[in-house]
DNA sequence: TTTCTTGCAAAGGTTTTGCAGACCC
DNA sequence: GGGTCTGCAAAACCTTTGCAAGAAA
């Protein structure tokens, strides 16, 4: 998904919710297309800030649930106290989070057979699955080698 | 994994790392152990008190990552703002949560087949897997014959 | 004018931590 | 004594919310 399809996305889902166009949510917006990388609410404040300094740590907050809410944005928790976001790829696919556990860093990987599991796991239990995610901790290779990840942000 | 098992790893664990046992110790252990139903800090908290009532949240706090690094106790979070324990089963086996989006409860069942993903990520991303978790949102049995759970906690 | 937005600051909830006293070896 | 342990209260942390001023329709 293009950021121009994305923004079309993100203004017609705040059309139809009766929600208007501003410039902070505008910024935000570009500050989370900026780049490809997971981010948090904190650092998205500090790009959105840097497009529009008008910006603030709240409308940070109450943008993010219009983004996710408009399926171009997606919510990561691995679990960490805070949550990552990063733009959502193409409709559809299922993807996979693989966490290092010494720097951790967000590997994503796509993992199709993953809507399979959420069913199997669901009809044993007579429940229907609404969505799934597949978490893995792992090693990185510079911590297999080094014992410790160079950016590694823990004490 | 039976209680006195548990309570025998719990306390070996406590040896090997020149810790000691102390009473509030194992009142939160058994308060932990006493059921085996999902529990919060603060409901752990409540038990233990009830057991030895000199037992305080900062203890059970620190008591909490003593039990998980036994390996006696299992964190499970599912991205709800606090963190949900459960004694852990019977070793190596691959568990995944099956969540209600309405009333939170949670469900455990065996998937055993969840290994087979930790090649999969191994190969694509050359990382060692060390553990995974898959949890999935789904709707009880309740929720979609009431529109609404009764067990409900939130708003 | 009516509705939606905003920033600020305060509050929220869970978890962590500094500290002085208590305890055990 | 030297180390560990404890409760208390305060702090830390991320996130949400009340409110009054501001902007758009």
């Amino acid at each position: 998904m293009s950021v121009d399809t994305a923004r079309e996305k993100f203004q017609a889902y705040l059309a139809q919710q009766g929600l208007r166009v501003t410039n902070q949510r505008l910024a935000i917006f570009d500050a989370a297309f900026a780049q490809k990388e997971h981010f948090t609410a904190e650092q998205l404040l500090t790009r959105a800030r840097a497009i529009d300094d008008s910006v603030s740590r709240a409308t940070v907050y109450r943008t993010l649930p219009l983004m996710t809410g408009s399926n171009i944005l997606r919510e990561v928790d691995i679990g960490s106290g805070e949550k990552f976001y990063m733009p959502a790829g193409t409709g559809g696919t299922q993807v996979a989070q693989v966490v290092c556990v010494d720097c951790d860093k967000i590997f994503e990987i796509s993992a199709p057979f993953m809507e399979w599991y959420g069913s199997t796991v669901s009809l044993k239990l007579g429940l229907k699955p609404v969505s799934q995610r597949l978490q893995v901790s792992a090693q990185c290779i510079a911590f297999r080698s080094a014992g410790r990840c160079p950016n590694r942000l823990k004490k």
